[in-house]
DNA sequence: GGGCAAATACTG
DNA sequence: CAGTAT
DNA sequence: GCCC
Protein backbone atom coordinates (compact mmCIF):
# COMPACT_ATOMS: atom_id res chain seq x y z
CA UNK A 1 0.00 0.00 0.00
CA UNK A 2 0.90 3.37 -0.68
CA UNK A 3 0.05 6.83 0.86
CA UNK A 4 -0.67 9.58 -1.00
CA UNK A 5 -1.14 12.35 0.22
CA UNK A 6 -0.82 16.03 -0.44
CA UNK A 7 -0.75 19.68 1.42
CA UNK A 8 -3.00 22.64 0.61
CA UNK A 9 -1.16 25.26 1.81
CA UNK A 10 -0.98 29.07 0.63
CA UNK A 11 2.41 30.13 1.12
CA UNK A 12 4.31 27.18 3.22
CA UNK A 13 3.20 24.36 0.67
CA UNK A 14 6.98 23.44 0.18
CA UNK A 15 7.57 23.39 3.57
CA UNK A 16 4.60 21.69 4.57
CA UNK A 17 5.12 18.54 1.62
CA UNK A 18 8.75 18.63 2.85
CA UNK A 19 7.94 17.85 6.77
CA UNK A 20 5.31 15.60 5.84
CA UNK A 21 7.59 13.57 3.44
CA UNK A 22 9.84 13.77 6.54
CA UNK A 23 7.64 12.61 8.94
CA UNK A 24 6.40 9.78 6.09
CA UNK A 25 9.78 8.84 5.82
CA UNK A 26 10.64 8.31 9.44
CA UNK A 27 7.63 5.99 9.79
CA UNK A 28 9.42 3.95 6.60
CA UNK A 29 6.18 4.90 4.75
CA UNK A 30 6.11 3.70 1.45
CA UNK A 31 4.77 6.90 0.04
CA UNK A 32 3.91 8.27 -3.39
CA UNK A 33 4.34 12.08 -2.97
CA UNK A 34 2.11 14.81 -3.26
CA UNK A 35 -1.21 14.39 -4.70
CA UNK A 36 -0.50 11.17 -6.56
CA UNK A 37 -2.78 8.31 -6.60
CA UNK A 38 -1.45 4.46 -7.25
CA UNK A 39 -3.94 3.05 -9.16
CA UNK A 40 -5.15 -0.76 -8.30
CA UNK A 41 -3.74 0.31 -5.41
CA UNK A 42 -5.39 1.32 -2.03
CA UNK A 43 -4.74 4.70 -1.11
CA UNK A 44 -4.87 7.06 1.14
CA UNK A 45 -5.04 10.76 0.75
CA UNK A 46 -4.27 12.30 3.84
CA UNK A 47 -4.65 16.12 3.55
CA UNK A 48 -3.00 18.33 6.09
CA UNK A 49 -4.87 21.68 5.34
CA UNK A 50 -2.48 24.22 6.11
CA UNK A 51 -4.41 27.50 5.17
CA UNK A 52 -3.60 30.12 7.01
CA UNK A 53 -1.16 28.32 9.50
CA UNK A 54 1.80 29.16 10.86
CA UNK A 55 4.98 28.27 9.28
CA UNK A 56 5.45 24.94 11.17
CA UNK A 57 3.64 22.71 12.47
CA UNK A 58 1.69 23.31 16.29
CA UNK A 59 2.98 20.38 17.98
CA UNK A 60 -0.36 18.83 19.00
CA UNK A 61 -1.25 18.81 15.75
CA UNK A 62 1.70 17.51 14.60
CA UNK A 63 1.22 14.44 17.49
CA UNK A 64 -2.76 13.83 16.19
CA UNK A 65 -1.27 14.15 12.87
CA UNK A 66 1.11 11.67 13.07
CA UNK A 67 -0.88 9.19 14.76
CA UNK A 68 -3.37 9.30 12.16
CA UNK A 69 -0.61 8.38 9.28
CA UNK A 70 0.47 5.74 11.71
CA UNK A 71 -3.09 4.88 11.94
CA UNK A 72 -3.63 4.38 8.05
CA UNK A 73 -0.79 2.62 7.19
CA UNK A 74 -1.31 0.16 9.91
CA UNK A 75 -5.25 -0.43 8.72
CA UNK A 76 -3.78 -1.91 5.54
CA UNK A 77 -6.45 -4.25 5.15
CA UNK A 78 -8.68 -2.08 5.47
CA UNK A 79 -11.51 -1.88 2.61
CA UNK A 80 -11.86 2.00 2.29
CA UNK A 81 -9.98 3.56 -0.81
CA UNK A 82 -10.10 6.95 0.39
CA UNK A 83 -9.64 8.57 3.84
CA UNK A 84 -9.25 12.15 4.69
CA UNK A 85 -9.10 14.14 7.67
CA UNK A 86 -9.13 17.57 8.08
CA UNK A 87 -7.38 19.98 10.90
CA UNK A 88 -8.43 23.31 11.70
CA UNK A 89 -5.85 24.91 12.56
CA UNK A 90 -7.19 28.65 14.14
CA UNK A 91 -8.98 26.55 16.05
CA UNK A 92 -5.86 24.35 17.47
CA UNK A 93 -4.66 27.96 18.04
CA UNK A 94 -7.46 29.38 19.79
CA UNK A 95 -7.69 26.89 22.02
CA UNK A 96 -4.37 27.03 22.71
CA UNK A 97 -4.34 30.80 23.83
CA UNK A 98 -7.77 30.09 25.57
CA UNK A 99 -6.47 26.82 26.99
CA UNK A 100 -7.28 23.68 25.98
CA UNK A 101 -9.46 21.77 28.08
CA UNK A 102 -6.88 19.29 28.27
CA UNK A 103 -4.03 21.40 29.50
CA UNK A 104 -0.30 21.02 27.99
CA UNK A 105 0.42 17.38 29.88
CA UNK A 106 -2.44 16.04 27.40
CA UNK A 107 -1.17 16.99 24.72
CA UNK A 108 1.37 14.25 24.20
CA UNK A 109 -0.93 11.84 24.74
CA UNK A 110 -3.19 12.92 21.80
CA UNK A 111 -2.13 10.60 19.50
CA UNK A 112 -2.96 7.43 20.76
CA UNK A 113 -6.42 8.70 21.46
CA UNK A 114 -6.81 10.04 18.23
CA UNK A 115 -6.14 7.02 16.82
CA UNK A 116 -8.95 5.50 19.02
CA UNK A 117 -11.10 8.27 18.04
CA UNK A 118 -10.51 7.34 14.09
CA UNK A 119 -11.01 3.55 14.80
CA UNK A 120 -14.43 4.58 16.75
CA UNK A 121 -15.30 6.97 13.90
CA UNK A 122 -14.52 4.16 11.43
CA UNK A 123 -16.72 1.55 13.24
CA UNK A 124 -19.69 3.75 13.74
CA UNK A 125 -19.49 4.11 17.99
CA UNK A 126 -19.75 7.44 18.96
CA UNK A 127 -18.47 7.02 22.51
CA UNK A 128 -16.00 3.98 22.55
CA UNK A 129 -12.96 3.03 20.09
CA UNK A 130 -13.83 -0.34 18.48
CA UNK A 131 -11.92 -2.44 20.69
CA UNK A 132 -14.11 -1.23 23.32
CA UNK A 133 -12.04 1.63 25.05
CA UNK A 134 -13.58 4.54 26.43
CA UNK A 135 -12.17 7.66 24.95
CA UNK A 136 -12.12 10.63 27.38
CA UNK A 137 -15.43 12.69 26.61
CA UNK A 138 -13.35 15.92 26.62
CA UNK A 139 -10.68 14.56 24.02
CA UNK A 140 -13.57 12.89 22.50
CA UNK A 141 -15.00 16.55 22.24
CA UNK A 142 -11.64 18.06 20.86
CA UNK A 143 -11.63 15.44 18.19
CA UNK A 144 -14.69 16.03 16.94
CA UNK A 145 -13.68 19.84 16.91
CA UNK A 146 -10.73 19.27 15.23
CA UNK A 147 -12.07 17.80 11.90
CA UNK A 148 -16.02 19.28 11.96
CA UNK A 149 -16.09 22.63 12.99
CA UNK A 150 -14.00 25.93 13.00
CA UNK A 151 -13.40 27.07 9.61
CA UNK A 152 -16.20 27.44 7.84
CA UNK A 153 -18.26 29.57 10.11
CA UNK A 154 -17.82 32.01 7.21
CA UNK A 155 -17.94 35.38 7.22
CA UNK A 156 -18.05 36.60 10.51
CA UNK A 157 -15.37 39.39 10.14
CA UNK A 158 -16.63 39.89 6.96
CA UNK A 159 -18.06 43.35 6.55
CA UNK A 160 -22.01 42.79 6.60
CA UNK A 161 -24.38 44.30 3.80
CA UNK A 162 -25.73 47.59 4.49
CA UNK A 163 -29.16 46.79 2.98
CA UNK A 164 -31.09 43.46 3.82
CA UNK A 165 -33.08 42.14 1.16
CA UNK A 166 -35.77 39.25 3.36
CA UNK A 167 -39.22 39.44 3.70
CA UNK A 168 -39.05 36.48 5.57
CA UNK A 169 -39.60 36.72 9.62
CA UNK A 170 -37.39 34.76 12.11
CA UNK A 171 -38.88 31.39 13.65
CA UNK A 172 -40.63 32.63 16.88
CA UNK A 173 -39.51 30.17 18.85
CA UNK A 174 -37.31 27.25 18.61
CA UNK A 175 -39.60 24.58 18.56
CA UNK A 176 -38.54 21.04 18.77
CA UNK A 177 -39.43 19.49 15.17
CA UNK A 178 -40.05 15.47 15.38
CA UNK A 179 -40.15 15.88 11.64
CA UNK A 180 -36.75 16.57 11.20
CA UNK A 181 -36.38 12.56 11.03
CA UNK A 182 -37.16 12.88 7.50
CA UNK A 183 -34.80 15.45 6.45
CA UNK A 184 -31.32 15.21 5.06
CA UNK A 185 -30.29 18.12 5.88
CA UNK A 186 -30.70 17.66 9.61
CA UNK A 187 -29.05 14.60 9.80
CA UNK A 188 -25.38 14.90 10.99
CA UNK A 189 -22.86 14.55 8.48
CA UNK A 190 -19.48 12.72 9.69
CA UNK A 191 -15.92 13.89 8.11
CA UNK A 192 -14.77 12.52 4.80
CA UNK A 193 -13.01 9.58 7.20
CA UNK A 194 -16.33 7.80 5.97
CA UNK A 195 -15.36 4.81 3.67
CA UNK A 196 -17.85 3.30 0.88
CA UNK A 197 -18.70 -0.30 2.52
CA UNK A 198 -21.34 -0.77 0.45
CA UNK A 199 -19.62 -0.41 -3.07
CA UNK A 200 -20.66 -4.11 -3.94
CA UNK A 201 -23.80 -2.25 -3.77
CA UNK A 202 -23.89 0.79 -4.94
CA UNK A 203 -21.95 -0.24 -8.14
CA UNK A 204 -24.93 -2.37 -8.80
CA UNK A 205 -27.20 0.83 -8.55
CA UNK A 206 -24.97 3.38 -10.74
CA UNK A 207 -26.26 1.84 -14.21
CA UNK A 208 -30.00 2.65 -13.20
CA UNK A 209 -29.06 6.50 -12.29
CA UNK A 210 -26.95 6.32 -15.54
CA UNK A 211 -29.56 5.49 -17.71
CA UNK A 212 -33.02 7.43 -16.03
CA UNK A 213 -30.36 10.30 -16.57
CA UNK A 214 -29.98 10.44 -20.38
CA UNK A 215 -33.48 10.88 -20.78
CA UNK A 216 -35.98 13.96 -19.54
CA UNK A 217 -38.57 12.40 -18.49
CA UNK A 218 -38.50 9.82 -15.44
CA UNK A 219 -36.50 12.49 -13.45
CA UNK A 220 -38.07 11.04 -10.05
CA UNK A 221 -37.64 7.49 -10.53
CA UNK A 222 -33.83 8.34 -10.98
CA UNK A 223 -33.56 10.84 -7.84
CA UNK A 224 -34.69 7.72 -5.90
CA UNK A 225 -32.41 5.53 -7.62
CA UNK A 226 -29.57 8.20 -6.51
CA UNK A 227 -30.71 8.70 -3.18
CA UNK A 228 -30.75 4.80 -2.25
CA UNK A 229 -27.05 4.51 -3.75
CA UNK A 230 -26.08 7.59 -1.40
CA UNK A 231 -27.82 5.92 1.48
CA UNK A 232 -26.33 2.80 0.98
CA UNK A 233 -22.95 4.94 0.73
CA UNK A 234 -23.79 6.51 4.23
CA UNK A 235 -24.20 3.38 6.11
CA UNK A 236 -21.16 2.81 8.36
CA UNK A 237 -21.92 -1.40 8.01
CA UNK A 238 -21.79 -3.84 5.36
CA UNK A 239 -25.16 -4.89 3.94
CA UNK A 240 -25.27 -8.63 4.01
CA UNK A 241 -28.78 -8.50 3.93
CA UNK A 242 -32.46 -6.76 2.73
CA UNK A 243 -33.65 -7.28 5.81
CA UNK A 244 -31.00 -4.64 7.62
CA UNK A 245 -32.50 -1.58 5.12
CA UNK A 246 -36.44 -2.45 5.65
CA UNK A 247 -36.53 0.35 7.79
CA UNK A 248 -35.05 2.81 5.85
CA UNK A 249 -36.52 6.10 4.35
CA UNK A 250 -36.29 5.55 0.59
CA UNK A 251 -36.04 1.81 -0.03
CA UNK A 252 -39.34 0.62 -0.68
CA UNK A 253 -40.65 -2.53 -2.15
CA UNK A 254 -38.91 -2.36 -5.67
CA UNK A 255 -35.57 -1.11 -3.79
CA UNK A 256 -35.64 -3.29 -1.96
CA UNK A 257 -35.75 -6.71 -4.23
CA UNK A 258 -33.26 -5.61 -5.88
CA UNK A 259 -31.18 -5.35 -2.86
CA UNK A 260 -32.16 -8.48 -2.46
CA UNK A 261 -31.16 -9.64 -5.58
CA UNK A 262 -27.80 -7.58 -6.02
CA UNK A 263 -26.89 -9.38 -2.87
CA UNK A 264 -27.55 -13.09 -4.01
CA UNK A 265 -26.60 -12.90 -7.35
CA UNK A 266 -23.91 -9.70 -7.11
CA UNK A 267 -25.65 -7.66 -9.88
CA UNK A 268 -29.55 -6.44 -10.44
CA UNK A 269 -31.16 -7.67 -13.42
CA UNK A 270 -32.93 -4.61 -14.82
CA UNK A 271 -29.79 -2.32 -14.36
CA UNK A 272 -28.37 -4.96 -16.69
CA UNK A 273 -31.78 -5.09 -19.57
CA UNK A 274 -31.73 -1.31 -19.61
CA UNK A 275 -28.35 -1.16 -21.51
CA UNK A 276 -29.00 -3.94 -23.67
CA UNK A 277 -30.20 -1.17 -25.50
CA UNK A 278 -27.62 0.52 -27.91
CA UNK A 279 -29.42 3.25 -28.30
CA UNK A 280 -29.58 4.12 -24.64
CA UNK A 281 -25.61 3.79 -25.15
CA UNK A 282 -25.46 5.74 -27.79
CA UNK A 283 -27.32 8.70 -26.14
CA UNK A 284 -25.40 8.52 -22.91
CA UNK A 285 -22.32 8.68 -24.95
CA UNK A 286 -23.34 11.70 -26.43
CA UNK A 287 -24.23 13.65 -23.73
CA UNK A 288 -20.84 13.25 -22.32
CA UNK A 289 -20.66 16.32 -24.12
CA UNK A 290 -20.87 19.71 -22.50
CA UNK A 291 -24.24 21.31 -24.23
CA UNK A 292 -25.69 17.93 -25.09
CA UNK A 293 -28.86 16.91 -23.49
CA UNK A 294 -31.58 14.55 -24.15
CA UNK A 295 -33.23 16.27 -26.31
CA UNK A 296 -30.14 17.31 -28.90
CA UNK A 297 -28.40 13.56 -28.56
CA UNK A 298 -31.38 12.21 -29.32
CA UNK A 299 -31.50 14.40 -32.65
CA UNK A 300 -28.04 13.52 -33.20
CA UNK A 301 -28.77 10.25 -33.01
CA UNK A 302 -31.71 9.84 -35.21
CA UNK A 303 -28.96 11.59 -37.72
CA UNK A 304 -26.89 8.57 -37.42
CA UNK A 305 -24.48 9.73 -34.89
CA UNK A 306 -24.10 7.29 -32.38
CA UNK A 307 -20.70 8.20 -30.37
CA UNK A 308 -18.74 10.76 -29.38
CA UNK A 309 -16.12 9.95 -31.91
CA UNK A 310 -18.55 9.69 -34.78
CA UNK A 311 -19.36 13.53 -33.90
CA UNK A 312 -16.12 14.52 -34.25
CA UNK A 313 -16.42 13.71 -37.81
CA UNK A 314 -19.84 15.77 -37.82
CA UNK A 315 -19.05 19.26 -36.14
CA UNK A 316 -21.06 21.27 -38.26
CA UNK A 317 -24.16 20.17 -36.47
CA UNK A 318 -22.60 21.45 -32.89
CA UNK A 319 -22.83 25.22 -31.21
CA UNK A 320 -20.35 26.87 -30.36
CA UNK A 321 -20.37 25.86 -26.62
CA UNK A 322 -20.88 22.03 -27.58
CA UNK A 323 -18.09 22.67 -29.51
CA UNK A 324 -15.94 23.43 -26.76
CA UNK A 325 -17.37 20.54 -24.61
CA UNK A 326 -16.15 18.17 -27.50
CA UNK A 327 -12.97 19.99 -27.91
CA UNK A 328 -11.77 19.38 -24.10
CA UNK A 329 -14.17 16.15 -23.07
CA UNK A 330 -11.37 14.01 -22.23
CA UNK A 331 -9.71 16.47 -19.78
CA UNK A 332 -13.29 17.91 -18.27
CA UNK A 333 -13.74 14.37 -17.90
CA UNK A 334 -11.39 13.73 -14.92
CA UNK A 335 -11.54 13.92 -11.20
CA UNK A 336 -9.97 16.90 -10.21
CA UNK A 337 -7.26 16.42 -7.22
CA UNK A 338 -8.27 18.22 -3.80
CA UNK A 339 -4.76 20.10 -4.30
CA UNK A 340 -5.40 20.95 -8.08
CA UNK A 341 -9.30 22.18 -6.92
CA UNK A 342 -7.69 24.58 -4.00
CA UNK A 343 -4.55 26.15 -6.46
CA UNK A 344 -7.35 27.13 -9.09
CA UNK A 345 -9.65 28.78 -6.70
CA UNK A 346 -6.19 30.23 -5.13
CA UNK A 347 -5.36 31.67 -8.49
CA UNK A 348 -8.90 33.08 -9.27
CA UNK A 349 -8.41 34.91 -5.75
CA UNK A 350 -5.55 35.88 -5.85
CA UNK A 351 -6.58 37.47 -9.71
CA UNK A 352 -9.09 39.11 -8.16
CA UNK A 353 -7.21 40.97 -5.55
CA UNK A 354 -4.64 42.25 -7.60
CA UNK A 355 -7.27 43.94 -10.36
CA UNK A 356 -9.19 44.94 -7.56
CA UNK A 357 -6.65 46.04 -4.77
CA UNK A 358 -8.99 48.42 -3.15
CA UNK A 359 -11.96 46.59 -2.50
CA UNK A 360 -12.59 43.89 0.07
CA UNK A 361 -13.47 40.81 -1.19
CA UNK A 362 -14.63 37.35 -0.16
CA UNK A 363 -14.01 34.42 -2.39
CA UNK A 364 -14.70 31.06 -1.43
CA UNK A 365 -14.10 27.74 -3.03
CA UNK A 366 -17.49 25.56 -2.99
CA UNK A 367 -18.72 22.84 -4.21
CA UNK A 368 -17.58 19.15 -2.92
CA UNK A 369 -13.72 20.67 -2.50
CA UNK A 370 -15.68 22.95 0.47
CA UNK A 371 -17.50 19.41 1.93
CA UNK A 372 -13.50 18.30 2.65
CA UNK A 373 -14.25 15.54 -0.51
CA UNK A 374 -10.40 14.32 -1.73
CA UNK A 375 -11.15 15.10 -5.55
CA UNK A 376 -13.62 17.37 -7.54
CA UNK A 377 -15.57 17.52 -10.41
CA UNK A 378 -15.00 20.97 -11.32
CA UNK A 379 -14.15 24.31 -9.78
CA UNK A 380 -16.70 26.04 -8.26
CA UNK A 381 -15.78 29.91 -6.98
CA UNK A 382 -17.93 32.15 -5.47
CA UNK A 383 -17.19 36.41 -4.79
CA UNK A 384 -18.87 39.47 -3.05
CA UNK A 385 -17.88 41.98 -1.71
CA UNK A 386 -19.36 44.53 1.01
CA UNK A 387 -19.95 47.33 -0.91
CA UNK A 388 -23.84 48.00 -1.63
CA UNK A 389 -22.52 50.17 -4.49
CA UNK A 390 -22.42 47.40 -6.60
CA UNK A 391 -19.93 44.43 -7.48
CA UNK A 392 -17.01 44.89 -9.84
CA UNK A 393 -18.00 43.72 -13.71
CA UNK A 394 -17.33 39.88 -13.20
CA UNK A 395 -16.34 40.48 -17.21
CA UNK A 396 -12.79 42.35 -16.19
CA UNK A 397 -12.26 39.41 -13.81
CA UNK A 398 -12.37 36.82 -16.51
CA UNK A 399 -10.45 39.11 -18.83
CA UNK A 400 -7.69 39.35 -16.70
CA UNK A 401 -7.50 35.64 -16.18
CA UNK A 402 -8.00 35.21 -20.02
CA UNK A 403 -4.74 37.91 -20.40
CA UNK A 404 -2.77 35.52 -17.77
CA UNK A 405 -3.48 32.77 -19.71
CA UNK A 406 -5.11 30.91 -17.17
CA UNK A 407 -8.67 30.47 -19.00
CA UNK A 408 -8.94 28.32 -22.33
CA UNK A 409 -12.47 29.01 -23.54
CA UNK A 410 -15.75 30.54 -22.40
CA UNK A 411 -18.96 28.48 -22.09
CA UNK A 412 -20.66 31.84 -21.35
CA UNK A 413 -19.99 35.28 -22.09
CA UNK A 414 -20.32 37.22 -18.71
CA UNK A 415 -22.60 40.52 -19.26
CA UNK A 416 -22.57 43.89 -17.71
CA UNK A 417 -25.97 44.55 -17.79
CA UNK A 418 -27.95 43.06 -15.04
CA UNK A 419 -31.51 41.45 -15.31
CA UNK A 420 -34.53 42.31 -13.16
CA UNK A 421 -35.40 38.82 -11.11
CA UNK A 422 -38.35 37.87 -9.87
CA UNK A 423 -38.42 39.66 -6.47
CA UNK A 424 -38.39 42.66 -9.33
CA UNK A 425 -35.02 43.20 -7.58
CA UNK A 426 -31.58 43.90 -9.74
CA UNK A 427 -29.99 40.62 -9.52
CA UNK A 428 -26.87 41.35 -9.06
CA UNK A 429 -25.73 38.15 -9.44
CA UNK A 430 -23.35 37.34 -12.61
CA UNK A 431 -21.66 33.89 -13.72
CA UNK A 432 -19.17 32.83 -15.86
CA UNK A 433 -18.81 29.05 -16.77
CA UNK A 434 -15.63 28.36 -18.56
CA UNK A 435 -12.64 25.79 -19.32
CA UNK A 436 -8.82 26.32 -17.34
CA UNK A 437 -5.61 25.49 -17.09
CA UNK A 438 -3.22 26.30 -14.08
CA UNK A 439 0.13 27.49 -15.30
CA UNK A 440 2.54 24.38 -15.69
CA UNK A 441 -0.43 21.20 -15.40
CA UNK A 442 -1.79 19.51 -17.96
CA UNK A 443 -5.45 19.10 -17.76
CA UNK A 444 -8.01 21.08 -18.75
CA UNK A 445 -10.80 21.91 -15.67
CA UNK A 446 -14.04 23.59 -15.89
CA UNK A 447 -14.59 26.80 -13.74
CA UNK A 448 -17.21 28.74 -12.82
CA UNK A 449 -17.12 32.22 -11.05
CA UNK A 450 -19.82 33.80 -9.70
CA UNK A 451 -20.30 37.10 -8.23
CA UNK A 452 -23.03 38.10 -5.72
CA UNK A 453 -24.23 40.63 -3.65
CA UNK A 454 -23.10 40.91 -0.29
CA UNK A 455 -26.63 40.08 1.37
CA UNK A 456 -27.01 36.90 -1.00
CA UNK A 457 -23.55 35.23 -0.09
CA UNK A 458 -24.61 32.85 2.55
CA UNK A 459 -27.29 31.76 -0.03
CA UNK A 460 -25.25 31.26 -2.09
CA UNK A 461 -22.38 29.50 -0.25
CA UNK A 462 -25.23 27.14 0.54
CA UNK A 463 -26.41 26.52 -2.66
CA UNK A 464 -22.77 25.90 -4.07
CA UNK A 465 -22.15 23.95 -1.29
CA UNK A 466 -24.08 21.18 -1.52
CA UNK A 467 -24.88 18.84 -1.88
CA UNK A 468 -27.83 17.93 -3.89
CA UNK A 469 -29.99 15.99 -1.20
CA UNK A 470 -28.77 18.54 1.69
CA UNK A 471 -29.97 21.73 -0.68
CA UNK A 472 -33.17 19.75 -1.41
CA UNK A 473 -33.50 18.50 1.95
CA UNK A 474 -33.41 22.24 3.51
CA UNK A 475 -35.25 23.92 0.64
CA UNK A 476 -38.27 21.29 1.27
CA UNK A 477 -37.99 22.05 5.44
CA UNK A 478 -38.58 25.79 4.92
CA UNK A 479 -40.78 25.50 2.34
CA UNK A 480 -42.99 23.53 4.64
CA UNK A 481 -42.48 26.22 6.83
CA UNK A 482 -43.85 28.43 4.83
CA UNK A 483 -40.95 30.05 2.95
CA UNK A 484 -38.92 29.39 0.03
CA UNK A 485 -35.24 29.25 -0.35
CA UNK A 486 -32.87 29.73 -3.42
CA UNK A 487 -29.23 30.71 -3.92
CA UNK A 488 -30.56 34.47 -3.60
CA UNK A 489 -32.04 34.55 -0.41
CA UNK A 490 -35.00 33.32 1.50
CA UNK A 491 -38.58 34.17 0.95
CA UNK A 492 -42.42 34.16 1.72
CA UNK A 493 -43.38 30.92 -0.44
CA UNK A 494 -47.48 31.95 -0.56
CA UNK A 495 -46.57 34.80 -2.38
CA UNK A 496 -48.57 35.13 -5.25
CA UNK A 497 -47.14 36.32 -8.73
CA UNK A 498 -48.87 39.10 -8.61
CA UNK A 499 -47.53 40.23 -5.09
CA UNK A 500 -44.57 39.20 -5.05
CA UNK A 501 -42.54 42.16 -5.87
CA UNK A 502 -44.44 44.17 -3.69
CA UNK A 503 -44.30 42.09 -0.57
CA UNK A 504 -40.04 40.84 -1.43
CA UNK A 505 -39.80 44.66 -1.37
CA UNK A 506 -40.78 45.05 1.81
CA UNK A 507 -37.03 45.41 3.97
CA UNK A 508 -37.38 43.33 7.16
CA UNK A 509 -34.58 43.92 9.54
CA UNK A 510 -33.11 40.75 8.91
CA UNK A 511 -29.85 40.17 8.46
CA UNK A 512 -27.78 37.12 7.29
CA UNK A 513 -23.96 37.64 7.53
CA UNK A 514 -22.70 33.79 7.51
CA UNK A 515 -24.48 30.89 6.83
CA UNK A 516 -24.86 30.14 10.31
CA UNK A 517 -27.35 32.49 10.90
CA UNK A 518 -29.40 31.07 8.30
CA UNK A 519 -29.50 27.88 10.30
CA UNK A 520 -30.28 29.55 13.43
CA UNK A 521 -33.02 31.85 11.74
CA UNK A 522 -34.31 28.76 10.43
CA UNK A 523 -34.23 27.13 13.73
CA UNK A 524 -32.35 24.13 13.41
CA UNK A 525 -28.13 22.97 14.02
CA UNK A 526 -25.39 24.85 12.18
CA UNK A 527 -24.09 22.12 9.85
CA UNK A 528 -20.39 22.48 8.87
CA UNK A 529 -19.75 21.42 5.00
CA UNK A 530 -18.10 18.76 6.01
CA UNK A 531 -21.25 17.43 7.19
CA UNK A 532 -23.52 18.19 4.13
CA UNK A 533 -22.64 14.93 2.26
CA UNK A 534 -25.66 13.98 3.52
CA UNK A 535 -26.53 10.78 2.63
CA UNK A 536 -22.78 10.35 2.91
CA UNK A 537 -23.94 9.81 6.48
CA UNK A 538 -26.96 8.70 8.73
CA UNK A 539 -27.15 8.35 12.20
CA UNK A 540 -29.10 5.16 13.78
C1' DG B 1 -52.58 10.38 -6.47
C1' DG B 2 -49.86 14.43 -5.69
C1' DG B 3 -45.36 15.89 -4.17
C1' DC B 4 -40.64 15.44 -4.61
C1' DA B 5 -36.09 22.53 -4.53
C1' DA B 6 -35.46 26.37 -6.96
C1' DA B 7 -34.52 30.21 -9.98
C1' DT B 8 -31.60 32.29 -13.23
C1' DA B 9 -28.57 32.53 -17.48
C1' DC B 10 -27.25 31.51 -21.89
C1' DT B 11 -27.80 29.56 -26.98
C1' DG B 12 -30.12 29.40 -31.15
C1' DC C 1 -39.41 29.38 -26.27
C1' DA C 2 -37.07 24.83 -25.59
C1' DG C 3 -33.10 22.93 -24.11
C1' DT C 4 -29.06 22.80 -21.25
C1' DA C 5 -26.67 23.95 -17.30
C1' DT C 6 -25.83 25.58 -12.62
C1' DG D 1 -39.34 5.15 -7.24
C1' DC D 2 -40.85 6.40 -2.46
C1' DC D 3 -43.75 8.74 0.92
C1' DC D 4 -47.90 10.36 3.02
Amino acid sequence: MKVAFFVQGRDVTAKYVALATKRLEALEVDHAGTNVSAPGVTHVVASLFAREAPVGLDKDVQIVTLAWLQYVVSKQGHEPSELTAEMDWRRCKAMQRNGAPDGEGQVKSAGADFQAWVEMRLSGNTSTSADGRRIPSRYLQRCNAFVLRGKYLGLADFPPSEIPRHDAQPSKKRKRYDAHQGYACFKSGTIAVQPNLNEHLTNAFQPLVDYYEIFNDEEWRKVSFKRVIDLLRSLKFKVTSADQLRSYRGIGPKVFAMIDEALRTGYITRAKEVWKSDAAVSLRDLQRVHGIGATVARDLHKRGIRSVAELREHKELLNSVQLIGLEYLDDIEQRIPRAETGAIGKFVEDTARALWPSKALAVETCGSYRRGKSSSGDVDVILTTPDQAGCPPLADLIAELHARKFIAADLTQPKDQLPVNRQGQVARKQTYMGICKLPGYKVHRRLDVKFYPREQFPFALLYFTGNDHFNRSMRNFAKRKGWSMSDEGIFSAQRQRSERIAKASRPVDTHFRTEKDVFDWLGFPYKHPTERNCYDVTFA
